[in-house]
DNA sequence: GCCTAATTTGCATACTTATGCATCTATATT
DNA sequence: AATATAGATGCATAAGTATGCAAATTAGGC
């Protein structure tokens, strides 16, 4: 599937430095990823990313993010740019979803979720890097990730 | 002069937009400046630029920061912030150094190059994008030169 | 289930960027 | 001034990235 790979690539991105798309190829393979360097080439223009001295990164502040340095402004921060900030995977299971944050987002994206109210979503339970979302049905559940995923790819 | 070439690299950049470095040459040209695509990929490197989405940009804020947005947080910035964020250009004529910076960038500049009170400086006059800045000789205007310049390409 | 339409992918290749090497230029030294 | 040394540049080409097209896969509709 497509977005378990664009998952993977943030990931990825995150936790390591991607000098190019050869690199990142052999990078996913390690995961069981296994695509050409002309479809990370496509991915890579549908992620934003962008190529600098340091190799690739992502386009908001997803990686090195320091979960305080994102949150030190005045106004509250939108779920919008939490999601943006801090998640990197988004997985449903049955009636849950699996988020996937930066070290230490995990707690910030589920205060956010829950502070947003929405009815598909019965609560959550976060980690360090991990929120999981429970709703009361897999529909409820595939609409939320549908969301959420949109959001990360605005 | 190479100094003068990359000090119009970032004004092109800071002022269109750049697809690619055969682009960036053509618009070089057009100021008079021509050199062939290989010596713009090192400038490129030297100048830490990145590629994305919307061509290359400037590594720090130069390109469409507002004045305003920028100096929005906290502590007073210090002078290198002021360099690195706002001046384009720096050139010396005699006993004078002129810093050209992005639109609005040079009241604070002046100001920030004034509170630092550099024994160099004999005083500084601010439009909105150019800061005059007086020496007492040539000699010192070059020290004043090398000394931004060593800032901006940090 | 089977078919159709749309999306995704790989292949081949065009386009873009980086770099080894030789040459040239500027600067310093004697 | 001539020479030595370091830096800058171009050329040719290697390395890296994007894309048209056709095949394959996926998603819906019947």
């Amino acid at each position: 599937m497509k977005h378990q790979r664009l998952d993977a690539i943030r990931e990825v991105l995150a936790k390591s430095m991607v000098v190019n798309q050869d690199d990142l190829r052999r990078k996913l393979r390690r995961r069981g990823i296994e695509v050409t360097q002309a479809t990370l080439s496509r991915d890579i223009h549908e992620l934003r990313l962008s190529k600098g001295p340091g190799g690739y990164s992502l386009p908001n502040g997803h990686r090195g993010t320091s979960v305080a340095a994102t949150l030190e402004d005045d106004g509250p921060p939108s779920v919008e740019e939490m999601i943006e900030s801090f998640v990197l995977r988004v997985r449903q299971a049955m009636n849950q979803v699996v988020v996937g944050t930066v070290m230490g987002g995990a707690q910030p994206v589920a205060a956010a979720l829950d502070h947003e109210g929405w009815p598909e979503v019965v609560g959550t339970v976060a980690g360090d890097d991990t929120v999981l979302v429970i709703c009361a049905d897999p529909r409820r559940a595939g609409e939320v990730e549908a969301r959420l995923r949109t959001m990360l790819e605005s």
